[in-house]
DNA sequence: AGCGTTGAGGACAGGAGTTGTCCGCGAGGG
DNA sequence: CCCTCGCGGACAACTCCTGTCCTCAACGCT
C-alpha cells in the first residue's frame, strides 16, 4: 500500500513535470500495468484532482487547473527559487501579501532540507536592491505562456513587433528561453520561414489557444541555446558602459553597488566603479541615490542626463 | 482505499500546518486510531519524509527537514502569495534564478484554481516598482524564525534593541506579527517583565535554541492584533507627509505614483501629489525619476534634500 | 523516586483494497 | 476505414491495512 500511495505522489508529480503523458508513458515509468495507471487517475481525480483525458491517436493525460491546489511537488531548484522569491516578497513592493508570504515561507522553511537552504541563504546575500527597472518590462503571463508551450512542444501562435514595431503574425515551434541581461528571448522554429527565429519576448504577444503539438526538432549544428542566443542577439546587455569617479570608498560602497558592477579602488576615499545601464535616466538616479559625490568620466550623455537632473531639482526647489 | 493515500496526503497537510501534534490529535483529525497514525507516520518515513517524534508528557510528531522536499500543500491564499512572488522574480532583481522561477511557476500556473488566477492577475496589476527602499530592511531569516515561533506557541528568546540602541535580552512568548507601512511588529508577551509588548521586527536578534512549548495567551480585553499594535505604535508608517505639484496631468502619473499616494488633478497639465515618506532622499529620487517637472509645496525639508541633490548632480556634470 | 503521559512496535484476525489479465466499447485522427 | 488510445467491467490471487491488545521506553512533573 505504501506503493501504492507513493505511485500516486509519482503520478503527480510526474503530471507536473510534463503537461501531457500518455498512458503507457506513465505505466512505464511507474514500472505497472496500464490498467492501474488508469486505476491511479481514477484514484486521483477522486481524490478531487482533475485530470483531463483525450482520446484517440494524439490522446493523453494531463493534469487541469480544479477546484483545490493538489500539493505542489517542486525539485531542489524550483524550492530554492520559490523560497527566495517569498523572501523578497515578504520585504518587498507588492502591498497586501506579505503575511501570506510569510506564512507560507514558513511552510516551506520548516521541510527545506539543509543543503537547499544554504543555497537560499547564500543567493539571498546576493540580493541587491534594483532601484529602478528600465526598459521594457516583460509581462509574467506572457513569460509562462510560452515557458508551457516550450515544456510541452506546443505551437504558439502570436503578434511580434519588430525592432521597427511592424507588427506580425507569427506560428513558431518554440524551442527554448533564455535570459540575458534584463532580457528575455524565445528561441523557436519559424514554422512560415522555414528558419531558427529568436524573439525579444517584450515584443511578443500570444494568442490564444496554442496550437497543436509537435515534435522537437534539434537546435542547428547542436550548439547549445546559450551560444545561439548570444551569437544572434546585437545587442549588449547593457546599452552602454560607463565610468564614474565616486568620492568614497569601495568598501563602503560595495553593498550597494556590488552587484552592479566593478568598483575598483584609487585611494582610500575614491574609488571608480564601472558599470552598464540600460538607461541613463536610471543610472543617473542611482547614482545620485548614494549621498555621495561623484565624477562621471564617461560616456557624456550620462553627464548631458545628469545636467538636465541638476536643473530639473533645481527647478522644483525654486532655487533657479 | 483511496482512504489510506488520502490520509497520508492530508496527515503531511497537518504536519505542515503546525510544528508539533500529538498522536491523539493526529488520529482525532484524520478519524482512526492512533495505532493507524503510528502506521501511517512509518509510511510516511518509508517515503523519505523525517518525521521526528518526542516521548514524554509533553511529545508529539513534528516534520522536519529531510534529504528530499516533501510535496507543499498550499491553502489558496499561500498559492496565491506564492505566484504572485515567483511572478515579480522571474522580471526580478536577484540574478540567477529566474530560470527556475519560471519553472516553478508555469508548474504552479498550470494546477491553479482560475478563481486564484484571477486574484493573482488582479495583485499582480496592482504592482507598483518601489525604486528605492528606505528604512532598516528586515531579514528574511528572522521574520520566518518569528513566524514559525508563533505558529508553534515557542517561546523565543532574543536581543533587543530599543530607540535608544540599548540592548537587551528579552524572553517572550509570541503572541503574532503584525506590518504596518513598510515595518514588522511582533506583540508578545515579555515573560520577565509580565507584561504585553510590541517590538519592531528589525530591531530584534533572535537567539538560538526557541524555547519551550507554551500555552497560548489572549490579548488583554479581547482586542485584536491591528487594533493592539497600532494603539502602540507612535510612529505613523511614513515619518511625514509631502505635497508635490507636478507638471503632468493625473491619468499620466496614475500607473508610477497611483500606488503610492493620491492624486489630485488641478488642469490638464498639472496635478497634485500627495504621498508619505520615510525618508526624503528617497523621494526626491522618486520625483527625479519622472522625467516630469515639478514642485514641493511642502514639507520644506524635502525641499531642502532636493536642493542638495540638485547641488550634487551640479558638481557631478561639472556645471558648477 | 514514582507516576502519568506519549510514542514504539509485535501479534493477530478479519476484511478491504490492489493488481494484472482479458475483454469489448467509443472517440479522434490520418 | 483503420489504427491508436482512453474507459471501464469482471475476476481471482494476493497484499496489506485496520483496530485491538499488549509490553516497553523516554520524558517531565510532583
Amino acid at each position: 500500500m505504501l506503493q501504492t500511495s507513493a505511485r500516486l505522489l509519482r503520478l503527480l508529480s510526474l503530471l507536473q513535470i510534463r503537461r501531457e503523458w500518455s498512458g503507457s508513458d506513465l505505466a512505464d515509468r511507474l514500472e505497472v500495468d496500464v490498467r492501474t495507471v488508469r486505476r491511479d487517475v481514477d484514484k486521483l481525480r477522486n481524490l478531487g484532482y482533475p485530470v483531463n483525458a483525450t482520446t484517440g491517436s494524439a490522446g493523453g493525460y494531463r493534469l487541469g487547473a480544479g477546484a483545490a491546489l493538489p500539493p505542489l511537488l517542486l525539485d531542489d531548484d524550483e524550492a530554492v527559487a520559490v523560497a527566495v522569491s517569498l523572501r523578497t516578497a515578504t520585504s518587498g513592493p507588492i502591498a497586501g501579501i506579505e503575511d501570506t508570504s510569510l506564512r507560507a515561507l514558513t511552510k516551506l522553511e520548516q521541510v527545506l532540507p539543509s543543503r537547499l537552504r544554504r543555497r537560499v541563504n547564500a543567493l539571498q546575500s546576493y540580493t541587491v536592491p534594483i532601484p529602478l527597472r528600465p526598459g521594457p518590462t516583460v509581462d509574467a503571463a506572457v513569460l509562462t505562456t510560452i515557458a508551457s508551450a516550450c515544456r510541452d512542444s506546443e505551437r504558439l501562435r502570436f503578434d511580434y513587433a519588430d525592432h521597427n514595431g511592424v507588427e506580425s503574425l507569427r506560428v513558431v515551434e518554440p524551442h527554448s528561453m533564455a535570459n540575458w541581461g534584463r532580457r528575455w528571448y524565445l528561441v523557436a522554429w519559424d514554422v512560415d520561414r522555414a528558419d531558427w527565429r529568436t524573439f525579444r519576448v517584450d515584443r511578443v504577444s500570444p494568442r490564444t489557444p496554442t496550437g497543436p503539438r509537435f515534435t522537437p526538432r534539434e537546435l542547428p549544428n547542436g550548439v547549445d541555446v546559450a551560444t545561439f542566443v548570444s551569437s544572434r542577439i546585437t545587442a549588449a546587455p547593457w546599452r552602454s558602459r560607463a565610468r564614474i569617479l565616486m568620492h568614497a570608498s569601495a568598501e563602503a560602497l560595495s553593498d550597494r553597488f556590488g552587484g552592479y558592477g566593478r568598483l575598483e579602488p584609487v585611494d582610500e576615499n575614491t574609488c571608480v566603479f564601472e558599470t552598464g545601464a540600460d538607461s541613463f535616466e536610471s543610472l543617473a538616479l542611482y547614482l545620485g541615490m548614494t549621498g555621495v559625490d561623484f565624477e562621471v568620466q564617461e560616456p557624456p550623455e550620462l553627464v548631458e542626463h545628469i545636467r538636465e537632473l541638476s536643473r530639473r531639482y533645481a527647478r522644483a526647489s525654486g532655487s533657479e
